[in-house]
DNA sequence: AGTCTAGTGATACCCTGTGTCAAATACAAG
DNA sequence: CTTGTATTTGACACAGGGTATCACTAGACT
């Protein structure tokens, strides 16, 4: 546990902690500008881009240089902490958690559900049989109207 | 068939001749700087973007100004005769072919298969039952080595 | 506290793509 | 074939998203 996190944690929301504590095992330090990205990260309700990240440290008073922040939803995604979410025409939105997920998105509000278990392991060796190639990853985002947006 | 075409079909490949006819069909007009960019995608091998394309035109003569070519990409992919293909990076590429389609990439070489039957109707219809959505499309692109970088 | 190294921030820059608008031209009508 | 007109083009300015640079800052470890 890094010092500057000890210091701070108290006075943070868990999922924040956690994360940075995925930071730190990682080999990389707590900093302040990647607290505040995370805070912010955390505080969104779906997916969310750079933008909304400033925008967001902005209101809440001290936001990292922009150059910063990219740095961090870049390593974010190295780490594999951070989802890249490929929509029909903004493909730089990203989604909390981590591991193998894929997303249902709303078109119109852009609201976002996450799910895991995508089933396209059959298509996979389809492929790989009828196609040659070995496949090591892939990329399944789906899209339509969420619930509410349906009703209006 | 517009006059245009007519006048200069015999000298153009069936692809790009019927490509056009498509344009003709939509209500477009069949223009130089068209026939240029319908050229260079159908002499691509695989996916291209458009600076490949540009610097086809360039390579052969005579290129339409960038924007003619951005202008005619969007047009293709309207018309749904191009398919964009988002790659795990590169999201702005794009590859030949109507209608509903899916690729394999090569991550090495950047080789890609085309696929239709991406078979996600049954999770499809099982996020609509969980999530309440209603889905109207979809992404799914795969990622691997062909054969050819699987040997190297 | 001091050293060392990773990280930051300001800014200049690059790349992809779009808006503008005068000039050119495909197409159809005569 | 000539003419009229609406579409398309091209040059260029501009915008948005992201990266490179580099002097400076500040965690981490001792
Ligand atoms: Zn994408
Ligand atoms: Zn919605
Ligand atoms: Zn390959
Ligand atoms: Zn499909």
């Amino acid at each position: 546990m890094s010092r500057y996190l000890k210091a701070r944690q108290d006075s943070l929301p868990p999922a924040v902690t956690n994360l940075a504590k995925q930071l730190v095992a990682a080999g990389y330090k707590v900093t302040a500008p990647r607290l505040a990205v995370l805070q912010a990260a955390t505080a969104q309700t779906g997916a969310f881009n750079v933008q909304e990240i400033e925008d967001w440290l902005v209101q809440h008073g001290d936001s990292p240089g922009i150059a910063s922040i990219f740095r961090t939803v870049k390593l974010l995604c190295d780490l594999n902490l951070l989802q890249r979410v490929h929509g029909l025409d903004d493909c730089h939105r990203y989604s909390l958690g981590a591991g193998h997920g894929h997303h249902v998105l709303c078109t119109r509000c852009g609201v976002l559900v996450r799910f895991d278990n995508c089933g396209v392991q059959e298509l996979v060796q389809r492929l790989e049989q009828s196609t040659g190639f070995r496949i090591s990853s892939h990329l399944v985002e789906l899209f339509g109207l969420c619930p509410r947006c349906l009703a209006a």
